[in-house]
DNA sequence: TGTAATGTTTACCAACCGGTCAAATTATCA
DNA sequence: TGATAATTTGACCGGTTGGTAAACATTACA
């Protein structure tokens, strides 16, 4: 016998879950910095500090680690939209939502871009978490946000792309940080950056651009 | 000789003009999919309707390509913004700059995908972009946006941050369409999500998301 | 401790990659 | 038309890729 892991013993050995665990999140690194084709398994086991054949002992396939990644980090990043909270004040909600997806993107921008290099090329990987699962939850909160506006406690908008409004802003300071840093140039090069974003879209999403009625300059 | 087109004739054939052409637009469908590293000069080749050899006849590298690719792109891509007028009405200039931008992300998905895989990958081949023209635009901009907000025109905000939420939520039905089309799901799988995200936007980036003077249910 | 299961390594392979080369073909124009 | 330059092609090359085979080493456990 050859095959490795639970795919014949329902047990795990310790050394199992070690060597897992130091190759997935090689493979986050990797994948996320380079996409899933120009990833490569040589560069997944030298930062995992391991061979090659003994990188595909523990992951038959480059796709079965991908696939294994996706599993174990979709769900994590789906936790604030989940934590959505139908009673709690509708302002303070979308407002703490923002703050917890904008400190995702600052503690795992990885993550954002594991999911960014996917959709961007298609979702070939993922297709069926975005349809089922992830459009399931989309679902069940633009419901709380649609009610909100019907009761007048928030304005009247489209809580769909209310949604996608919160994710693309938040997670382009993940996904396209390079061109953030480069436009704010040297000064603003430390993580300041995040809470001047936080302060602005938290802002932006409250009281728009329009000057509001609290005594201007 | 074997050297192809203007490296030593200034004259261009019409041959030239024609092959290269067709080649730019074949790696524009090319890259923008797959990324510069996901993506074979003999996919370029076949979309393009011509052999490996040939094509690099008229190319002598794939990255020769990519820069090519990428200095054509990127002049049309920021020309909404360069159209930002400080003369303008504050409110109109920016609401009319979201909409340009919208109108880009549904109208030249490719070129929106090919910048955000390069960003999203660290940007190795326009670096030199963003630091340069892109960074002295966007200053340029975000000195008249300061301006507005200093006259009490529009509501004091970090200039940069608003820019770059206007590029995200943009942006984000280009580069993440499958994501949007997934959850959006299949009623609403119409080009009718464009003109949902337009008011959308005009509104949130104007109003945000308080209730307004104007009666609610 | 012995042995069977688990883990690791070296050597290797076939497919694919970006790119070259020389020969063949076609367009240009005096 | 003919000769010269421009274009196109098929055969090929060295390096890289994902993955395999089998020998070897280590661990777990009766």
């Amino acid at each position: 016998m050859v095959l490795p892991r639970a795919a014949r013993t329902q047990r795990r050995t310790r050394i199992q879950g070690e060597k897992e665990e130091r190759i997935l999140e090689a493979a986050l690194e990797v994948f996320s910095a380079n996409g899933f084709r120009g990833s490569t398994v040589d560069q997944i086991a030298e930062v995992a500090g391991m061979s090659k054949p003994n990188l595909l002992y523990y992951f038959r396939t480059k796709e079965a680690m991908h696939r294994a990644l996706i599993d174990r980090v979709l769900d994590t990043w789906l936790d604030p939209l989940r934590e959505f909270n139908a009673e709690g004040n509708p302002v303070a909600e979308i407002r703490s939502y923002i703050r917890r997806k904008l400190e995702m993107a600052r503690d795992y921008p990885r993550e954002s871009r594991l999911f960014a290099n996917e959709v961007l090329q298609g979702a070939p990987h993922i297709e069926d978490e975005l349809k089922g699962p992830l459009k399931a939850l989309v679902d069940e909160k633009a419901e709380v946000i649609r009610a909100w506006a019907k009761a007048g406690k928030i304005a009247k908008c489209d809580p769909y792309h209310l949604i996608f409004a919160i994710w693309s802003t938040t997670q382009h300071y993940a996904d396209f940080d390079v061109q953030v840093r480069a436009v704010l140039g040297q000064g603003n090069a430390g993580e300041g950056r995040f809470e001047d974003a936080a302060r602005f879209l938290e802002r932006l999403f409250v009281d728009g651009l329009q000057v509001s009625e609290q005594p201007t300059v």
